[in-house]
DNA sequence: AGTTAGATTTCGTCA
DNA sequence: TGACGAAGTCTAACT
């Protein structure tokens, strides 16, 4: 890994056309050939980049570009797409580089599998006298996150999500479309079942007979697990 | 900004937690508080990070921690939510700091909203005879990209996608759901646009009798304007 | 390899 | 300020 910090400007050809007027930039140039372009400000997401597959090469700049002051162009090009970064140094203030090593990566734990996995165990949640048919289960057009069966046995299929928008109810409508289809299972009821459900959503899935169940993620976690929070 | 390079371990713990083993990383802290970890690879994504607004604080080691070879922990806590970042360093291989000032930001050109004006521009694209109404027409759940009408006046809402899939013709289905019920529009057609459309969005909105039309980017650039390509 | 759905998404825009 | 759609999204899972 190569870091450079650099006054620079940065243009970017591909998928779109942008522009980085001069200023003072990171530059990170990776092993894997990817470069991006930070700020000391903003989220992660850095203000130009190419990804890898791609190839740095340093150029010399023509007449008019040493001229204007750049004393260095890098051009950055995708392997496979016609994609192309050029980066114009005026001024180098730090350039170094160090061995890093291959990372032995991130290890993630909760969000919608967690929520899921928890729903299923607590099903009455859902409502009393559920009882769980399983997760997961198949349909032709994908999986429906949870079928259950309510207190006299009738089928519902649960839909769940971290946040709850319209998409996420289009999505349920599709699989109840499809079930109650199916005379082994219709008729269906629907759950939208999220941490937070938008009011649109909400509208929507009522609007279409489908009963919206907000989830706590904390308590339905403190139920489940004994492990306590590592902070 | 201080760019530290390190052999550490990270833990998060927010909205989920997570774990990266010890290995040795870069660490970028910006002059907003904000902190990513990156590794020699893998794309513009941080393998963590804390997003602003965000403080860093340095910590000593307890005796377990000293023991085990850690130097210094980094704490960072999110302003807002109770996110939690904490970095354990063991060894510092490099730290430096620099002053980059506020960054000018970056010029896009392109993009969805090129393709709306340009089609836009050529809506004989969507049919003989076919006259723009306007782009951006309102509706009560949000903007239709590009309102016009056929060659005999019936009125045609067209959605435009770079790449169109199931979500887009739901999106336009929703539109003509409610246009159609407008007197004064009704009958509305559906045209779906899109530089590519899956397979599945085809067959979706063919069911639905909406038309789909593939754009041909460059070619309706190329009659647009006359500015050549950069590079 | 291609497709789909989620993301600690981030980023813009508009009501 | 909140909500919604787009992103040069990225990423992982599944076919």
């Amino acid at each position: 890994m190569r870091l450079v910090i650099a006054r620079c400007s940065v243009d970017y050809a591909g998928r779109l056309q942008a522009h980085l007027p001069l200023a003072t930039r990171l530059l990170i140039h990776k092993n894997d050939g990817s470069l991006l372009v930070h700020s000391d400000g903003g989220s992660y997401k850095p203000l130009n980049w190419m990804s890898p597959p791609c190839t740095l090469t340093v150029h010399e700049p023509d007449d008019d570009q040493r001229d204007a002051g750049v004393t260095e162009l890098w051009r950055v090009t995708h392997a496979k797409t016609a994609d192309m970064l050029v980066v114009s140094i005026y001024e180098t203030l730090h350039d170094t580089a160090h061995e890093l090593g291959v990372d032995p990566g991130l290890q993630k734990d909760g969000v919608e599998a967690h929520l899921q996995k928890l729903l299923a165990e607590q099903i009455e949640l859902a409502g009393d006298g559920y009882t769980l048919v399983r997760r997961e289960y198949m349909t032709a057009i994908g999986p429906v996150d949870i079928l259950a069966r309510d207190a006299v046995g009738a089928s519902v299929a649960i839909e769940i999500k971290r946040r709850g928008g319209i998409d996420g109810v289009e999505q349920l409508t599709r699989y109840l479309e499809l079930m109650n289809r199916d005379p082994l299972l219709a008729p269906v009821a629907g759950i939208f079942a999220a941490q937070e459900i938008t009011p649109q959503a909400r509208t929507l899935a009522e609007d279409r007979g489908i009963r919206c169940l907000l989830l706590d993620y904390d308590a339905m976690r403190g139920i489940d697990d004994g492990v306590p929070r590592l902070f």
